[in-house]
DNA sequence: TCACGGGTCATACGATGGTTTGATCCGGCA
DNA sequence: TGCCGGATCAAACCATCGTATGACCCGTGA
């Protein structure tokens, strides 16, 4: 509801390309043309939601080899799969990898909307979500050392007293560091305060 | 780490079965076998791990369908598909509908195994998770209505003085509901309060 | 009829939270 | 050298929270 998606579409044959991309057009998606993995890899990161349509057989890598890329360098982008060759095992291993669909050449032109439309719509989700935390760990960021601790120490249910001890400082030294964490991290309420920490907590802990 | 885990064995062919059986009990698991989808649907819910192992090609029904019927039925037990005649759109459905994983026979005795450890794992952890969420609700569930009422405008971050004032009562009111509420949650700090009715509020919300 | 739980409220008191004012100290940086 | 942000603290003040005591009303069920 926000931005125009762009799907990649990542196939060595051109007249497959060219026939994804007409289809993807007609129902008003923009399209980028990848020849080879490099190609997308190489091509910048996009800031609006999108997908990747991805050939399981191309020159060089696998498909699935350029999935699992994808996922170790962090980009997060859903991939529809499609493959002339398919196996069960192979088709396994990309929904495991999250793949959001996997088809078989031929399939129908609906298939493949339908498909790329769910993974458009799993990005926007994703992105969102994403925006929500990026902005409360920017926030977060401007807090001065002190802050942060004062604000986790908070946010985990101790009383400022017990955070004055902890910290070896002053009760009202900790109000302060309290009170420029609730500014400097928009939280209107304790409550706010709380579900940021947890926000933050909930993703990235590399486990 | 808690309880034995138990393994359904759902195929029609009885030798199947039995060398599933005697593969998986080898390894120290416990196992049913059921020759008809029946027979799972109807066998009394266990109160410990486990898992399906599900064959597609089932009298009557398919292995698919019975899948979709567990899910429908709330019951959210890991399913292991396994099949000898599978196909990718097979496969792919029953990965899309949640299947850990989709084995051909003839698989290798470690890849099902492998399988079902994951499957096992992967239902401790949701019953972990199930038991500490039923364990907030049922105890969200002795308040009586005022004090619920009470506990969802403090986790919303209004003051005392405000939810007063919503709900036509006094502050003092508020006080006695807010505190009998955070005793009978078990709630040492508003922090926990705020987490518990966030965790409640995490689940069920039927979109 | 009585007991009980739920809901309501007042008074009173103490603990906790939050802010302002003003001050000191320190390290980095122009 | 002087400025600035970060950290520290005190005093004073007010708001808010939490609990105890005691009280009243009401509907349900023994």
């Amino acid at each position: 509801m926000n931005d125009r998606a762009l799907v990649h579409i990542v196939d060595d044959d051109e007249d497959v390309r060219m026939s994804l991309d007409s289809l993807l057009r007609s129902v008003g998606l923009e399209t980028r043309e990848h020849a080879t993995a490099d190609s997308l890899l190489s091509s910048e990161a996009d800031d609006r939601p999108g997908c990747v349509v991805l050939d399981v057989r191309l020159p060089g890598v696998s498909g699935l080899d350029v999935q699992q890329q994808l996922t170790r360098l962090g980009i997060r982008i859903p991939v529809v799969m499609i493959t002339g060759f398919g196996d069960v095992p192979m088709s396994v291993r990309a929904m495991k990898a999250g793949a959001v669909d996997f088809l078989t050449k031929p399939f129908r032109d609906q298939d493949l909307l339908d498909a790329v439309a769910m993974a458009i719509e799993r990005d926007r989700r994703r992105r969102n979500d994403d925006i929500d935390v990026a902005a409360v760990r920017g926030r977060y960021l401007t807090l001065s050392p002190r802050e942060q601790q004062v604000m986790m120490l908070a946010t985990a249910g101790k009383l400022n007293k017990q955070i004055a001890g902890e910290l070896g400082i002053s009760e009202i030294t900790v109000k302060i560091h309290r009170g420029a964490a609730m500014r400097k991290m928009d939280a209107r309420t304790f409550a706010d305060l709380v579900r940021m920490a947890d926000l933050m907590a909930a993703v990235q802990p590399r486990h």
